[in-house]
DNA sequence: ACACGGACCTGAAGGC
DNA sequence: TGCCTTCAGGTCCGTG
């Protein structure tokens, strides 16, 4: 599920379920998703206190009392949802747990919280908040596109001298977070620009960001804003702990719409599937140039 | 620097 | 009905 959008939805659905409350129980239904969970997580995790439930590109970041962040990635499949507790589906009697269902945790809010990912390329880990920004995990991820950082003057500095595609510049977690193949397509499309265009010409010019690279910077930021406002985007999977669907991908305009219309006003064209650095790209040959 | 293939996993969808 | 291939919202690692 998991683009920035995606995370975001799934943090403010958990937000009132686990910000302020503490662990009473963890149930960790297998040792590992696609690395080990944390040794001993379970016992590390009850009674402590999540402080405050945060979002740092596509990780989740639970701020524990004890002065530890737990850290949870969704990988491609993983989801959480959050139900009310009750006697009979506490950790450790989870008589109805759900294929993969492999981590459950009872909150002292009565929510109980599961972590549930099929093909487990998510991942938890406890780190101390202190070596958090300089944690393998964290220490290169770039610029938070939502909020006032990201602007056309960031987006040509981060494209200067870069030879490589704009789709895999903006798919590349070091220069901007949270972004993915849904909302890079998504946004390129927004702007008209190539998917193959070199990143580098969207460089600063004259000491000035380019008209393109604040156009840009402007659309990655709507379309995010959109897709947040939306629940984000449901494809096989719920974005949302309370297994609503999330809505944005009725808004896609050319992600997954090979052969299809391209629906700029006036264009005409058709939307392409191409593939780059292995994934797949949607555009529209005709208006992004 | 960068592209590419493969790895990690499961499941859904399509072709035959 | 099956069996096979391909593809999927992410990231990491090794090899050119």
């Amino acid at each position: 599920m998991p683009e920035l959008p995606e995370v975001e939805t799934v943090r403010r659905g958990l937000e009132p379920a686990m910000a302020g409350a503490r662990f009473e129980a963890v149930e960790t239904r297998r040792p590992d998703l696609r690395f080990p969970l944390p040794e001993r997580m379970a016992e590390r995790l009850t009674g402590r206190r999540v402080e405050a439930l945060g979002r740092r590109a596509k990780y989740l970041l639970a701020d524990l009392d004890n002065g530890e962040v737990l850290v949870m990635h969704l990988g491609m499949s993983g989801s959480f949802r959050v139900e009310e507790r009750d006697e009979s589906r506490t950790p450790g009697a989870f008589t109805r747990a759900l294929a993969h269902d492999h981590v459950v945790f009872a909150m002292s809010s009565g929510a109980l919280v599961t972590y549930n990912d099929p093909r487990r390329f998510g991942f938890m880990a406890l780190i101390p908040r202190s070596e958090l920004a300089t944690h393998p995990l964290m220490r290169h991820i770039g610029v938070e596109p939502l909020g006032n950082e990201l602007d056309g003057a960031v987006l040509a500095q981060a494209f200067a001298g870069r030879s490589t595609s704009l789709k895999a510049a903006l798919m590349d977690q070091r220069l901007i977070a949270g972004l993915g193949n849904i909302y890079v397509c998504e946004a390129l499309h927004r702007s008209g620009l190539s998917p193959l265009r070199a990143a580098g010409t969207l460089a600063t010019r004259a000491g000035k960001p380019t008209a393109r690279a604040t156009r840009l910077a402007e659309d990655i930021r709507a379309v995010l804003q959109e897709a947040v406002a939306a629940g984000g985007s449901s494809l096989r999977d719920h974005a949302q702990t309370n297994g609503e669907l999330g809505y944005f991908q009725h808004t896609f305009r050319v992600y997954d719409r090979e052969g299809e219309p391209c629906l700029r006003g006036g264009c005409g064209g058709t939307v392409r599937r191409i593939t780059q650095n292995g994934r797949s790209t949607f555009y529209c040959p005709r208006c992004q140039r």
